[in-house]
DNA sequence: GACACAAACGAACGATCGTTCTATAAAGCG
DNA sequence: CGCTTTATAGAACGATCGTTCGTTTGTGTC
């Protein structure tokens, strides 16, 4: 890896954890100057504007997350229990990672929401992403027979998106240390009711 | 109402709906002058600082919400009929109100979550106070023996709001038409699984 | 109409924003 | 080594930020 590649990974990886805190709207080239022990315009050089660089701090987390919350779970076999990993994953991946402020990506779909543009579109398709490979997971489960064959899979995901938003708003705001045991109860109730009936023996 | 509170309202009137699309961070005066036809020290005047303008916009947000959600439910008769009046009103009030980019505190809470200061505590308590109505509004319905004696109320809220998140999400970034019939078919479920067993006639 | 007070303005402050340009220093390669 | 390419620094740009100040305009009251 040459220089140039090094020094832009070291910047991703400030202002990843910088946009945690701050959101990705909040970066700014100046501060992120200061915090890499660079000069605004050498930091300015490897992105070409400010608006490529949040684009990157996107992708940084999309990747980052594929590492940390989908790959390990695609170890287990696939059904419910891969299912379960991929949510407990999901649910304490802002401890996995660097994310002193949470998920960075669920915080610019709050922020960028109603302004079209580039970030916008590149929150939406890491959103879609995650939406499509949750629907996989689940519909693996159904087809180990685990879970009912009348699943409703968008249903399903839906509800697994609103018990992760409730959980990090519970963490993250109130200081809740009963939040992760509220999201388990939330999951546990929510595969009870589309549970395939036990086969009998 | 004096010439001040007149013009006091008419730009909060205005934050309101800009904070809306931007965030109540993203406000500034330059911009708020601007479309209020003021000077920036005119408008600044009414409120004395940044924050402070920041803060009254949440406490209108509060308020408004308070109007629009809360109140009209209340002239229902407590239990399970008020409890999904509520619901429906909230899941709404961005439509109701002038609210073309979401509700200003939920995206305040993403915002500020890990900024201390007093506009995480306002958020903060608003969201607090939120949760406290609905616990009381699902205890009636506790209380009117619709729900089971046994129902776990903090638990009940928290999903309650894990489907406002989601449901928000989904309009807003996806423009998913199926948010709202899926927002339903969550709450209906959470009903069900609380629900107290019918008595024998 | 004169007076007191509140409200709004316009200009300016220092700070920071993203960005551009030119020049220097470092890295990579023969 | 020298040479070319790449990476970084430094200074400056115009724009906007929140805020302050002194002045002017407007409102309401005797």
């Amino acid at each position: 890896m040459g220089k140039g590649e090094q020094t832009r990974q070291a910047i991703l990886d400030e202002a990843f954890s910088l946009a945690s805190c701050i959101g990705v709207g909040g970066l700014s080239i100046g501060v992120l100057a200061d915090r890499t022990h660079m000069s605004k315009s050498g930091l300015f050089a490897h992105f070409g504007s400010k608006e490529e660089l949040q684009l990157a701090v996107l992708r940084e987390s999309q990747q980052r997350f594929a590492e940390v919350v989908v790959r390990p779970a695609l170890r287990l076999p696939r059904g419910l229990g891969r299912l379960r990993a991929v949510v407990a994953n999901w649910l304490d991946w802002t401890k996995t990672c660097n994310l002193p402020g949470g998920c960075v990506i669920n915080a610019a779909a709050a922020e960028f929401d109603d302004q079209p543009g580039p970030l916008r579109d590149e929150v939406r398709n890491a959103l879609l992403a995650l939406n499509r490979t949750l629907a996989a997971t689940v519909a693996k489960a159904v087809a180990t027979g685990e879970l009912r064959a009348d699943t409703d899979i968008e249903q399903f995901v839906f509800e697994l998106n609103g018990i992760y938003q409730a959980t990090q708003q519970r963490r993250r705001l109130f200081n809740d240390p009963e939040a992760d045991r509220r999201a388990l109860v939330a999951f546990d109730r929510l595969v009870r009711d589309n549970a395939a009936p036990l086969p009998k023996e």
